[in-house]
DNA sequence: ATCAACATGTAGATGTTCTATATATAGAGC
DNA sequence: GCTCTATATATAGAACATCTACATGTTGAT
């Protein structure tokens, strides 16, 4: 998944901010189970989403547990843009690469 | 490209044994530009594979300039089975976050 | 002679992700 | 009261692929 992360993430505060776990979970939950991050991966994963620029939080209380709430900044919605469309360019290319050669008849 | 390069080096002499150079070359026109690997990811790439049992190597020297050529072995075979699977579920579970969710209508 | 293309290779830096560890609360089951 | 699971956040260090930069040598064209 190394380089998808970030993207993924984006993606998932896209429409309604969400707060790290609920991140995983909603990662977990799309992908049918496929993609079960370690919570080492994604708390860094979100600081480096911050200080980039491309995420902002804010703390908050919730039946007494501390929830650090992520939202998508202006630049982060030109990230997502960004990196939905180096999806599509890379997945392209490995998919044409991937696939067996036609033989040189 | 992260992660990629492997399985795409092993689908470029899937039909044909190619030295090191011949298959930086391919990558490059296959993909139509697009990929444009340095010496120094593919020749250490080579090895790791190599020694991996993926893929053997034999020395010749055509014109004056020593090729390495490399073959792909049963081992590699079965490992580039494995990654045109695995490019299937990543693929598919990276196109399934990334898209737009639906509004909760 | 010089330069581009051919051909292989290593050393060190970079950066993402994983493993392992740490802390703390809420609620269920016993 | 105790324990376990789920919720919630976080850091340190290891692992690993890839990139940058460097190093070397040949062939053929200008």
């Amino acid at each position: 998944m190394r380089g998808h992360i970030d993207g993924m993430v984006l993606a998932t505060v896209e429409h309604e901010p969400l707060h790290g776990y609920a991140i995983l979970e909603s990662l977990t939950r799309r992908s049918g189970g496929a993609l079960d991050l370690p919570t080492g991966t994604i708390y860094p994963a979100l600081r480096r989403l911050e200080k980039s620029g491309f995420l902002a939080s804010e703390w908050s209380t919730v039946g007494g547990r501390k929830r650090r709430t992520y939202r998508l900044t202006e630049a982060g919605r030109r990230a997502l843009a960004d990196e939905r469309t180096s999806w599509r360019d890379l997945s392209g290319v490995v998919e044409a690469l991937l696939r067996p050669q036609p033989g040189p008849a």
